[in-house]
DNA sequence: CTGAAAGCGCTAACAT
DNA sequence: ATGTTAGCGCTTTCAG
């Protein structure tokens, strides 16, 4: 079938070393004999096998990229399809190549710890098993945990500044003048449900005013169960005139009951997003929203998984991106 | 390091071939010496190394999938990311891993089609070089073309009724009463366009208009281009009353153009689109647009190019998938 | 049902 | 700078 290095070697004269070292370290050969051996491969439709020499270098240089999230599959997450987007490009840049895989790749109905496929290490996004973190690395495997903080020694995780962004939503909303500003809340991990809860605490508190529960709220993270959760606060006697939506997805449900119940977006009613994801500027009025730079976060990931590969250790092992608020027409 | 294949036949006491045979085909081995494999596995915390096993079987069960198209990069583009996802799901059933890739990792900047891993099969969508595509063949690689069709003998290609999707979307703009029409146009394949178009002028035919013209625009497929595009046409003194938007994307700008413009949708201004994209339902009214069974899309691509892999020739070589009109409020 | 042995295509010492 | 050789971990005849 296709044609393997022995034939190159036949074909140009040279040994099979010295075609391998021809295409994986081009410097270690003389220039005519480089060009020979091109011209040979080139002849034959040669092209090295990725597979033999992953065997024997006993690296592939494939990483696998892991999301758990309970909203949506991977790639149809708006929050982490550019982070993807993000790490694929930096993969590239470097020569390695992304799996997009789900935990069941990695993992067996019984709960072991499996992985299919040869990986040189694995960027887990979102809701992760300390278990499974535990367990991947007893094997060694260099891992990158993305939104996400973990209490393990030597573990690099990338997250977000939830409380700040959340904070400086909700302030923003005060300063606007409102005074009852409800909150709806997605069913994310805790531990971004609690930092986003206290920056809207802490702001509201500041401006002397006091979270009504009434108007907390929380549903699924899809638009329908956000714009249900929202027309019904809206038929309240005293509704809020404002809500701090804890994504893009649930601020735009919000913005449906909003309008469909007749009012208008910001004069009636003002809603704030956090992603800053495409969708908030699919929504007319546009969003105002907390952006996360999801660009860095993927390429930071990339990069500092495949240096844990290549074995340079992160000067820090937790980076926490900022938040910033981005304001347009919702507000 | 990892335990390989000797270490458990050194544990369990029995040959390599037997533990080989354990995992790869069960049924070939005794029960018991099937469990004892198991448990000496377990001990060692072995797992098969999928490089080793791809080495001689010269297979490696993951395939590419390459998204080639202007717009915007593979995931993040609203029609093609759903397809994916779904291609995935199907990869998952059939013990499948799946690359995401772009054209710079089958190709050289030089032209010359070179795949760097070594894949069982390539699903190519979009926008598809016909050189690519005998390049690869001449290679033997299996191929599932997808959203394109080629002339090509023997190539399996999935295709979409672009033309009665747009016709049966301008259809229903005229039976609604309109009677001068926009269709604004994006820059995609020549394939894709002339069929939507043609779609367009025939349903307008039938209900005796002719197409105006200066209400027929291309944009490239971004809000903001779409956006512009549709706020210059507002302005003129006989402004359409409708628009056929090429998809949804295009027609969530149109909307913005409008909606800015103090115009009401549909009552002022209808519009469709393309796709139902998730984009449909994000927008306020929500958008009458034509759906493309996109999860039948990416499963069919994954189950025929896995056939093909496996040595099943499909019956027809060529599928194309129904576009049906999906009538929301935007109309 | 199980074992022995050949080899998949390549790289990395070690020589020359 | 180039060649020789020993595997990388596994599957798969072929025997028994």
């Amino acid at each position: 079938m296709a044609a393997t290095i022995i034939d190159v070697a036949k074909r140009c004269g040279y040994s099979k070393a010295t075609v391998s070292r021809a295409f994986a370290s081009p410097e270690a050969v003389s220039e005519k004999t480089r060009s020979q051996v091109y011209a040979a491969a080139r002849e034959l439709n040669y092209t090295p096998n990725a597979i033999a020499r992953a065997m024997v270098r006993q690296r592939t240089e494939n990483i696998a990229f892991i999301i758990h999230e309970k909203q949506s599959p991977a790639i149809l997450n708006p929050f982490y399809s550019p982070i993807l987007e993000a790490a694929m490009r930096e993969g590239t840049k470097r020569d390695y190549s992304i799996f997009v895989t789900t935990m069941q790749d990695v993992q067996l109905p019984n709960g072991e710890v499996y992985i299919k496929k040869q990986m040189d290490g694995i960027i887990l996004a979102g809701e992760v098993d300390l278990k499974i973190v535990q367990a991947l690395r007893r094997q060694n495997m260099p891992i990158v945990v993305l939104n996400n903080h973990m209490d393990e020694e030597n573990l690099f995780c990338i997250t977000v500044d939830h409380y700040h962004g959340a904070r400086a939503a909700a302030e923003h909303l005060c300063q606007r003048g409102h005074r009852k500003i409800g909150l709806l809340a997605g069913r994310f991990s805790q531990q971004v449900m609690d930092a986003r809860y206290k920056g809207y605490c802490d702001a509201l508190e500041q401006y002397g005013l006091t979270p009504d529960l009434r108007f907390v709220q929380t549903a699924e993270p899809t638009l329908e169960a956000a714009e249900q959760t929202i027309s019904q606060l809206l038929t309240l006697p005293e509704r809020p005139t404002a809500f701090f939506c804890m994504n893009d997805t649930l601020a735009a449900g919000a913005a449906k009951a909003i309008l469909r119940a007749g009012l208008r977006i910001p004069e009636d009613v003002a809603i704030v997003g956090f992603d800053d994801s495409y969708i908030s500027r699919v929504m007319e009025p546009e969003l105002t929203t907390v952006r996360v730079d999801v660009d860095r976060m993927g390429q930071l990931a990339a990069q500092k998984l495949f240096d844990l590969i290549e074995g340079k250790e992160p000067a820090q092992m937790q980076v926490e991106l900022p938040a910033e608020l981005i304001v347009r027409r919702s507000t």
